[in-house]
DNA sequence: TTGACAGGCAACCAAAAGGTTGCATATTAG
DNA sequence: CTAATATGCAACCTTTTGGTTGCCTGTCAA
């Protein structure tokens, strides 16, 4: 999951879907400067990690992003290095500035 | 940022600077299937990323973990993504079951 | 039914990533 | 001073990744 947000162009293009969600692969296409074929690549990895859903509708494909595993990050890495964020900050200042110098 | 935790060791390493902040490159390296060249790769990634702060103190080099760059993750993207999540979630289970069948 | 339109599949390619080996350099303990 | 320790630097290798081209399949409209 980690992996499939390392890349600027997927989060462009969940970003594209949190603008206006359940866009088909064509449209998710316009205006970017890679063929279709490299977005339905990305747009599977992001499927893969559970980021993004789809549902075929006749001869179209719809993709509807998926907030859920964003929101399990933010569980167990946000707030394990969030909560002693500014206890750490203060350490980290006295600490890099030398603490016994 | 999110390239450089987009690798399970240096994620790994970054759990380990968590339980024991200010370790050195060689204590790092202990119990890893990896060679010290490799780690210091990751954690010269994990410091250009600003996830890791380092001091020189001697002939060792110690590492930091800074929690501010997960933060500012956390502020930009979850706080976007995470709002939405329940109302998304609902909305997301009806639509991949068939808004209109 | 015959195109045009939306998407899927597969082979191929260049570049980046992860890792290794080998050697150099700086510090500190004896 | 010398040897062991702790790290740095660089070349090299292999796999993964991001991307392309080319062709095939399914679906809708005229």
């Amino acid at each position: 999951m980690f992996r499939a947000l390392a890349d600027a162009s997927r989060r462009q293009l969940l970003d594209r879907l949190y603008s206006q969600n359940g866009q088909t692969l064509g449209a998710l296409c316009q205006g970017l400067a890679m063929t279709r074929q490299a977005v339905a690549k990305h747009l599977a990895i992001l499927e893969e990690a559970n980021l993004v859903s789809t549902r075929r509708e006749g001869r179209e494909k719809l993709h509807f992003l998926n907030p859920v595993p964003i929101n399990d990050i933010a569980e167990r890495w946000i707030g394990k290095f969030e909560r002693p964020s500014l206890a750490a900050l203060a350490h980290l200042k006295r600490t890099l500035e030398g603490e016994e110098p």
